[in-house]
DNA sequence: ACTTATATATGACGATAACATATATATGGA
DNA sequence: TCCATATATATGTTATCGTCATATATAAGT
């Protein structure tokens, strides 16, 4: 989970579902370099979407993350197949992958504290 | 999150939505100690549901987690205030405790995963 | 009497994942 | 040439779930 709802925390990743998850995955393939869809759908596997990411999942979102001006895109016709439109992350897609991270760590925190609980629950050390 | 969509998995922990994270922790609460659905509402504070769960969403759970076998109620009309269906969890829902455990577990994984390549993407050797 | 705490429950809404499907272009093989 | 496949984007539909609002009832405190 990122957020967990009701609170308000000024944030730019308003999402309190941890859902989410494909859109800061998206957000740092983006930053590490520009892509088109498609690619991302292949290279979102290497974030746990075993399969690869659900098309319709992934163009829809960067529809709206361009909506939301995190990313911006062009499209490119020139090279081999269908055209394709790129897609590179903003200044403020940027600000808001950083916000993504903290509360991925928070998420991260909050998970160790379940095994935790859940181990000595069942009167397991490890 | 739990599971990642799509692949099946044939654990009892269907659901491919981390969402869903207020299932497992109102199993460890029910295996650390019978209880019922207000009190429950308390002590998610303690799993990060910092304002308290909502209500809505914990008693449609517990009717839920019901149907589908993994805990079982009883009203308790003694004791002060109105009337209180006291809940156990089943042998079914400590099973189903166990598979939550490992997805979560490999929901740190994942989220671990993220936060690396974050840094290194950042340039952060910490 | 009035408010608050305790306790359970339901209705409505919005966001999103999941699944299915449509579309177009280029490439390789039979 | 025809067909299948890979590449690439897009949309419709459904189900689930979190959120918010609200309804109900009991008991204790003021």
């Amino acid at each position: 989970m990122c957020c967990q709802g009701k609170q308000k925390h000024g944030c730019g990743c308003q999402g309190p579902r941890m859902e989410r998850f494909i859109q800061p995955c998206m957000l740092l393939l983006l930053h590490e370099k520009p892509a088109h869809g498609y690619e991302l759908m292949e290279r979102l596997k290497e974030f746990g979407f075993e399969d690869g990411a659900d098309p319709g999942l992934v163009y829809r979102n960067l529809r709206k993350m361009e909506e939301s001006g995190w990313i911006e895109s062009e499209w490119e016709t020139e090279g081999a197949g269908p055209a394709k439109r790129l897609y590179k992350i903003t200044a403020e897609g940027i600000d808001l992958l950083h916000d993504w991270s903290l509360h991925i760590e928070r998420g991260i925190e909050r998970l160790r504290n379940f095994q935790e609980r859940y181990r000595q629950s069942f009167g397991k050390d490890n």
